[in-house]
DNA sequence: TCCGAGATTTTTGGATACAAAATGTGCCAC
DNA sequence: GTGGCACATTTTGTATCCAAAAATCTCGGA
């Protein structure tokens, strides 16, 4: 399980992101501490942790508060996310992928294709798309030979939703999900014949659609409804920012 | 002077970037704690920061060590600082700009065309130029209604050279600073323009092509010598990754 | 009822102590 | 000379203790 620290961070940040923790709750070094069962030194780090990966905001000298995501707020980090992956993927486009990259991406391919082939979505084939949309962009990302991009996303990188592995477990979308798998998968295989060609501008803008896809494809296919979805899976703060 | 945490990110963040610790060095919590004189708390916590910040490594069970730069490195930094601020002058330019905005960035401008307007370069023009810059970047990055820009701005913040505030004194390199300044004013006028204009594909273009400047102009313009000045300064690393 | 001074509680920040893990060293057997 | 084992040292990780700062509460007086 690996020190405290790291199980206080994967707590914590589990249940922040499934909801386990009241948003409208204050989150303190003693309380975080004797949730966890652990004394308050690791939880320190752990909370600071979480608040450089924007899951906690400070509230200075009263401890913190879980940071409430709006829609907005999701569609923002997704244009960072895209940005930096766009520019990834140029890079690599100029690169050259090497053996283990092109190796890595077309088993990625070849597991999403299996999907789209046949026209039903379980939770299964879910989960299978996450797993191959995962090893997509982080091949992408560290076969780009430049740290400063993972630097960047790891950033953001535990925002629900916005995290390339995140797919939020919401009820009745099933319709919704095929949708994007399928899109999804297409545009796998454009980004990679690009990159393939060495043509990094097309990589770059095809992958920065891409990656900002999961947030504004929400809105544009699913609209209203998502957000109600959302909402209700209590990962969106009410209020604020609505859809359009 | 704040917290001990605070002031150990700082000191030893100052004594990296100025070569004073020199980069052959192991730095423990231990070791860094008494060259500071504080207790091993905050040391850590600043220890861990400065690792966020790329600035240290850790050797697993060994403590850290002070983070080589190649001048590829500065490169790829300044990609990911380019990436990220053409994103942020892209957003504003379609936001459009608050007052506010409007008053600090005209601020900026006003102070470099007053050191254009001149033909030499001294020392104090440089500063001057520094603090314009760091102006107008830092309020287009804070004024595009995106934290998370900010957020992996961060990462990346202190790296020597890269930031925007930040530039190397190096001696008898006046012709070139004059260069860097005359070229720098003039991209934020046109960066502005797009940004008035509300045309964001050309802010974003040009803030791209601007904000990855610093190193690579340092290549086109000076060559070899620069990276020869890096050298003897402490900041690069000698081997590696030379120029071109 | 409202305000404020002072006391109390909460909360963080920092230092120290101790335990565990990893690393390095030296000796001995072969 | 080499390999391995035991011991010493270093280094990190965690808990606990104390102090300071901030927030909150209480109570008396206008």
């Amino acid at each position: 399980m690996g020190t405290a620290v790291e199980t206080a961070v994967s707590e914590l940040r589990a249940m922040i992101v499934n909801g386990e923790l009241p948003v409208s709750d204050r989150v303190t070094e003693s309380s975080a501490a004797s949730l966890l069962g652990l004394s308050r030194t690791p939880v320190r780090a752990a909370l600071a942790q979480l608040e450089t990966e924007g899951l906690l905001v400070k509230l200075e000298g009263r401890g913190y508060k879980i940071r409430p995501f709006s829609l907005e707020d999701l569609e923002k980090a997704s244009e960072v996310r895209a940005a930096l992956e766009a520019l990834a993927a140029g890079r690599l486009a100029s690169l050259g992928p090497s053996q283990e990259t092109v190796a890595a991406i077309e088993s990625s391919i070849a597991m999403t294709e299996g999907i789209v082939s046949r026209s039903a979505v379980t939770r299964r084939e879910v989960a299978i798309y996450q797993e191959a949309n995962e090893l997509f962009h982080t091949t992408i990302v560290d076969a780009c030979d430049n740290d400063f991009v993972r630097l960047g996303l790891e950033k953001i990188a535990n925002i629900p939703i916005v995290a390339p592995g995140a797919f939020t477990e919401v009820e009745g979308m099933a319709q919704a999900e095929m949708l994007r798998i399928t899109v999804g998968h297409t545009q796998h295989v454009i980004i990679w014949d690009a990159i393939r060609a060495g043509d990094a501008v097309r990589a770059e803008h095809m992958m920065r659609e891409h990656a900002g896809a999961p947030v504004r494809y929400a809105r544009l296919f699913i609209g209203e409804g998502y957000y109600k979805k959302l909402l209700s899976s209590g990962i969106v703060e009410r209020g604020s920012a609505g859809p359009g």
